[in-house]
DNA sequence: CTACATGCAAACCGTTTGCACCCTA
DNA sequence: TAGGGTGCAAACGGTTTGCATGTAG
């Protein structure tokens, strides 16, 4: 695990440092986006909170990991790139962020290019809400 | 057209100002969101940046405007309330907002609610790409 | 006349940057 | 041992806030 992350950085001409292995075994393990104060209270090790920031910033460069800024949500949070396009389902209530997979818009993009006369080459979607939890304490 | 905001303004139970006025004289009448800076460049009359700003949140808590953060956008954007559901498209070159009336995510929305048992309210979807300009610009 | 609005300046806060030191390759 | 990486502290910049003054209703 820790070799693969090793890896990862050595493809991308980045040197293995504690803290890059650190901070990405703690992205690529969490399946939520999380900002970098998050990460920060995850590590294990001392990290500088500007180290962090720049880890994010250069692993987002080598599309390692994405950096997202969602509205309503006020820290950008960042997450590993896995396999496929996807969405985010945002909790109004807890603000907690879930990545959905599979996306029904790919032919809407299509059309949309030809009456724009746009080159549209990505799309982000975010789906707000309550999660079951919020929603229940909403209704007390 | 002034009246219009006058009313507008009583309804919701706020004062009629001159910075009021000009504020949402300026916002009614352009199709972009714009920038609480560009607002500011376009007023006739002198605001103070931080009276905009009030303005504005005033403005999107009473539902006349609305307030968008956008990613990849270093800064927020306001949008009069028209009606129709929209979303945006954003030129990635000259940074450039768009409104688009019309919506594919209708049975989505439901499906994905199903699914998640999460009770969903509202999304955002943001399209990205090139506008003719910046895409013939591009290619020189 | 009084409660709400505004202007001004300072604070806020997540993020970025400059610089000296450190450590990987 | 050279060049990238890190820690620390200070800067940044869009937005917010405290407070004294102004003004709409």
């Amino acid at each position: 695990m820790i070799n693969q992350y090793k890896e990862k950085l050595n493809e991308n001409g980045l040197k293995n440092t504690p803290q890059r292995l650190a901070i990405l075994d703690i992205i690529a393990n969490e399946k939520q986006p999380l900002s970098a104060e998050e990460i920060l209270s995850k590590l294990n090790i001392s990290v500088n909170l500007s180290t962090i920031y720049r880890t994010l910033d250069t692993m987002a460069q080598k599309n390692i990991i994405s950096k997202l800024e969602i509205d309503g949500v006020d820290r950008c949070v960042y997450e590993y790139n896995r396999e496929g396009h996807r969405h985010y389902l945002i909790c109004k209530g807890c603000k907690k962020i879930v990545a959905i997979y599979g996306c029904p818009l790919a032919t809407y993009e299509k059309s949309l290019e030809q009456k724009t006369e746009y080159k549209i080459d990505e799309h982000k979607l975010f789906i707000y809400g309550y999660c079951p939890d919020c929603n229940r304490n909403k209704q007390n």
